[in-house]
RNA sequence: GCUCAUAUAGCUCAGUGGUAGAGCACUUGCUUGGUAAGUAAGAGGUCACCGGUUCAAGUCCGGUUAUGAGCUCCA
């Protein structure tokens, strides 16, 4: 048979003949390296014999491909082995890789902690360190529950299987370890490289709650110790740049007992909410939508009529007025969602199809009452503002207003230091409502506006809401972290169940379109992302102070309060430090506060009316007259 | 919501059953110092909350609340 490799060139092999064969034919060094092959696109062992002409190439452990399949083998077969070893009555779930790593999921007898990692480490480089081989055999069903009598997991994901025979088993050398395996591993414990053992979490077998929590433990692998090491590093930069780590250092807002959830927003935290607030409210303007602004505490017959009592109320916080002080008693909601309201704002006089499209926005105060196990920092809240809006059109007008809706936010998300984002378009899912013309001619609508930009999207078929398609937009933060925070959605549903009309050219009446939309998504979470994305060193026009001016000796104080008040006059966010301190004392803390303009003034720019300038980030200094310096960093202010 | 962990001064954290600690921050004094920590002293605590064990609990046990990691959810 022939086998092509990855250069084009041809080699003539007898049937039947393996990975490790074919690697002979290559070269020595490469029978070292190899750890498994590709076969027509398919990933097998290094012993699989192959039977036909394929074109193959052989994976080693510098490649990605190599990289995982080093670290499926580390969990499957030295983390699961090291268990077993020291804990013999653990039962085997399942070990997939991850991103930069893998889990294994165990069922332990008695809890174990992170003091036992240590413990499983030492056991895994034991059995590393005998460079086993590892070597697979194939099994029928019946053989294969059998040899797994002693592990319910694996027996499950047999008998669940359709599979009737072919079950893959790889054992060690010693025969002491086998596990149920897809495969493909190394061909033995040599080829494994570096690796730490991260966390130990809880984790429900098959992902379903209702099922038992297994303990699940973490571990990150690489092909040598520079790369483990790099990669720690990364995570140590991740975590200092924590909003809920920079927030408490800066300032900037904090969370208590009495309001889980809930931001309290400090000063400065607050200017930050506010500068973007006001950014987003010039921008809505500039493109045509009315601000209104609508109740928080609402009767739940509101919430009956739109649904959301029926689909969402164990996310809402339900509110009853206290009965003694009360002549009536009613049961109130606080908004979870903006949406109903604003079509009470819509129903308020009778709407033309002149009027449509009709864009109504609202930095709308929501709550909602998320389980207490997924809030995190700011990104995950119970009450939070919105960045919200809806816009009631014809089903005709959908796709002007995506192509508009989509160049907005472009705008927005440049302005603020991202340049690029990722579009997913969900389509209709299983369960839906209106007619499929309707739902083909919105799919269409938001995939033509999008090709019409030219912007790359992802389709996700299936994931849009019971009630339209949606377009989700994904932003890249400064270390490759993905975050979502715009969204469009197409609704048919609301404006039927609460009765939003319009009157039609025919002069009948008709239903509009409501379209649901977000560019940040929540205040609170995107300030959050901004806080990370800038590892809380805010462009100039985003920080809450642009620059603070300290004198060298008291003597130059008359000239800094001078020059502090005329930058105040212009609306400079300036500050004073007029302490009697050292001035690299005054340096060090306000660098540390991330304060992008440093002022110095001494008795030499008393005496020649100058200003000295450091920079955050830059130890260098700059000379300018006042004037010239107002004039930079006015220009420097406004968004970019 | 689930699993595990954590909760001590404003912050970061030490304290393994016997009088509550450190560094930074804060206040006061000295120091007027030219680009990332000058110096001395002082003040600061219901050891998250409730209960239990014990002669004795910050420390051990149980519960509650919050936070963290992950899962589930959400999008």
């Amino acid at each position: 048979m022939n086998i092509t490799l990855p250069d084009g060139s041809v080699k003539e092999l007898p049937k039947g003949s393996t990975g490790l064969d074919i690697a002979k034919t290559i070269g020595p060094g490469l029978v070292k390296a190899a750890v498994a092959i590709t076969a027509n696109g398919i990933q097998k062992d290094l012993s699989d014999p192959i039977e036909e002409d394929s074109e193959v190439s052989i994976i080693t452990i510098e490649s990605e491909e190599g990289l995982e399949i080093m670290r499926h083998t580390l969990t499957a077969q030295v983390l699961a082995r090291a268990v077993k070893n020291l804990y013999p009555k653990a039962k085997l779930a399942i070990g997939p890789t991850i991103k930069d790593g893998f889990y294994y999921d165990f069922e332990f007898e008695k809890p174990i902690s992170p003091e036992d990692l240590v413990k499983i480490e030492d056991e895994m480089q034991k059995i590393i360190a005998s460079s086993s081989s590892i070597t697979k055999k194939l099994h029928s069903k019946a053989e294969t529950l059998n040899a797994f009598t002693e592990e319910p997991y694996k027996q499950s994901i047999v008998e669940s299987s359709d599979q009737k025979d072919n079950f893959q088993i790889y054992y060690q050398d010693d025969r002491n370890f086998f596990d149920l395996c897809k495969g493909p591993h190394l061909p033995s414990l040599k080829h494994i490289g570096s690796f730490k053992l991260t966390k130990l979490a809880g984790a429900y077998w098959k992902g379903n709650s209702k099922n038992k929590m297994l303990t699940r433990i973490y571990g990150t692998a690489w092909k040598n110790d520079k790369d483990l090491k790099a990669y720690m590093l990364s995570l140590e930069e991740a975590e200092k740049r924590d909003h809920r780590k920079i927030g408490k250092e800066l300032n900037l807002f904090h969370f208590q007992e009495e309001a889980p959830g809930m931001v309290f927003w400090h000063p400065d935290g607050w200017i930050i909410y506010r500068l973007l607030q006001d950014f987003v409210r010039k921008k809505l303007d500039a493109c045509g939508y009315k601000e209104i602004n609508t109740p928080q505490v609402v009767d739940r017959k509101l919430w009956e009529a739109s649904g959301h009592w029926d689909k969402y109320r164990e996310n809402m916080f339900i509110t009853e007025i206290d009965e003694e002080h009360a002549n009536e008693k009613r049961t109130n909601a606080l908004k979870p969602m903006n949406c109903p309201c604003h079509v009470q704002v819509y129903n308020q006089g009778l709407k033309s199809y002149r009027d449509l499209p009709l864009r109504y926005a609202e930095f709308g105060s929501c709550h909602r009452y998320e389980a207490s196990g997924t809030m995190h920092g700011l990104m995950r809240v119970r009450g939070f503002t919105q960045d919200d809006g809806h816009i009631f059109c014809t089903e005709d007008q959908i796709e002007s207003e995506t192509k508009s809706f989509i160049e907005l936010l472009s705008e927005i998300y440049s302005d603020l230091g991202f340049g690029s984002f990722d579009i997913k378009l969900s389509t209709r899912p299983e369960v839906r409502v209106g007619s499929d013309q309707v739902w083909d001619k919105a799919e269409q609508a938001l995939e033509n506006a999008i090709k019409k930009l030219g912007l790359p999207y992802e389709l996700d078929e299936g994931d849009g809401a019971f009630y339209g398609p949606k377009l989700d937009f994904v932003l890249t933060d400064a270390i490759g972290r993905e975050w979502q925070c715009g969204t469009f959605q197409a609704d048919f549903n609301l404006p039927g169940r609460l009765d939003a009309e319009y009157i039609g050219e025919d002069g009948s009446k008709h239903q509009p379109v409501m379209i649901h939309r977000a560019v940040l998504g929540s205040f609170e979470r995107f300030i959050g992302v901004l806080i990370e994305n800038y590892a809380g060193k805010l462009p100039l026009w985003l920080a809450p102070t642009q620059l603070t001016i300290c004198s060298i000796t008291s003597d130059v104080n008359e000239y800094a309060q001078k020059i502090h008040n005329r930058l105040k006059e212009l609306n400079i966010r300036s500050k004073l430090d007029l302490r009697n301190e050292k001035i690299s004392y005054k340096i060090r803390e306000h660098s540390n506060a991330k304060v992008p303009n440093i002022i110095v003034l001494g008795k030499n720019e008393a005496a020649s009316e100058m200003i000295t300038v450091r920079r955050l980030g830059s130890s260098e200094n700059f000379s300018y007259s006042l004037e010239e310096f107002i004039d930079q960093i006015i220009k420097e202010a406004s968004p970019k």
